[in-house]
DNA sequence: TTTGAACCGTACCGTACGTTACGGTTCGGC
DNA sequence: GCCGAACCGTAACGTACGGTACGGTTCAAA
């Protein structure tokens, strides 16, 4: 038995299998069935159960696995001035809303979803791990670095955070998680990237001399 | 057979059918089977298939009496000052934390969102229409009426709604969606309003005087 | 009083799926 | 070459649950 404790790195053979469970996942959340997954990997269904232990442990592999891909690089840079901070921002902004409306997120997020409707395993707290608590974790650094270099004025970094993923995320997660066949494309995730950070400087920037930004 | 088609009203007897699934679907998601139901509702299974259908007939009806039971007033009022709109954002803002945070509201949210991974019914899109874009077309003629009476500015009232929508949700849904222990107490809803508010004041306020809010 | 529609409770059926068991194959170590 | 571990493919088991059938009861209308 291997994988199913969240320290363990699954093999080679292991990713492959954690592969098929998402290939299956994005084409229909329903068709997810052990057998599915054996026949999809090539792979007997004792080995399932041998490396995972049950469904649910094979889930939270699979969750883990798209975490550790989907992980970007923090954002540390010596000089932190005005245009870097914002180039910063933006590109959260844009990795974030990339990622949440990306097949493979929704698909994972949903099952997370309904599994957190049976409090039966921890899905849903690994997902928020990875996703909403880990971008804050990245991002407060850089937002006390900018707070720090008189850029940003607020108290409190988490609450700073959380204005700032309100502004980027909107009702886009709760729209695609609920099958809204809302589409970004590569162009409005950019602009709305911008149009984020912007109204997000208006609130939080320290000085207050910008002008307010309305439209797109 | 009635209540399947989306316009009956349920009777009253069936509207005690639906408060017992909001009941098993509140007590945990996985024990909503049709025999759970007719045991909590003392009916025959044969009674809720004839009414609804089949399984996704009386989950929709239920989201549907749910809904009915949220929709709450439409603030349009004669005179429109500062002050006014404020109150009437800081009450969308405030009744929306409180249904989004809402066992009910949970339960149901998750269970559209579980079928929405497999497509073949259509419960996402109720959920939506009676959730997201129900709030939005109702909240936007108030938008449109403050930046008529020249208290907004914005372009466009859907992005502006968007905004609104971030600024007062933030990460509090995708939490609890996901089973994050998220308390929202009255006190707090309130506070994360007036907050809220603030901050679309200062996004959209015609003029632009108004100093920035940064702390809580 | 009769009758029939509506409904309750329960037994029943078919199936899907998680899980286990097992025979056969590959392959690295001795 | 031999052994055992790991693994594949498939069959089998148990159960949970959606959906159906049916006998018994209530009750209102004729």
């Amino acid at each position: 038995m291997s994988a199913t404790t969240e320290n363990e790195a699954p093999t080679e053979r292991q990713q492959a299998v954690l592969d098929a469970v998402l290939d299956l996942l994005v084409e229909g959340g329903d068709q997810l069935t052990m057998t599915a997954v054996a026949r999809r990997a090539s792979c007997s269904k004792e080995t399932l159960y041998k490396w995972f232990g049950d469904r649910d442990g094979l889930l939270a592999a699979t969750v883990r696995w798209q975490a550790s891909k989907v992980r970007a690089g923090n954002y540390d840079r010596q000089k932190l001035d005005a245009e870097a901070l914002r180039d910063s921002l933006e590109a959260f902004a844009a990795n974030w809303l990339k990622v949440i409306s990306s097949r493979t997120s929704i698909a994972l997020n949903r099952v997370a979803v309904s599994h957190a409707a049976s409090a039966r395993s921890n899905l849903g707290r690994i997902v928020l791990d990875n996703g909403r608590f880990a971008i804050g974790e990245r991002l407060k650094p850089l937002l006390e670095a900018g707070r720090a270099a008189g850029l940003l004025a607020f108290d409190d970094a988490e609450e700073a955070f959380r204005s700032f993923f309100g502004l980027v995320g909107r009702d886009v997660q709760i729209r695609v998680l609920l099958g809204d066949p809302l589409k970004l494309s590569t162009a409005a995730i950019e602009r709305d990237s911008k149009h984020a950070v912007d109204q997000f400087f208006t609130l939080f920037e320290a000085g207050g001399t910008r002008p307010k930004i309305h439209s797109l």
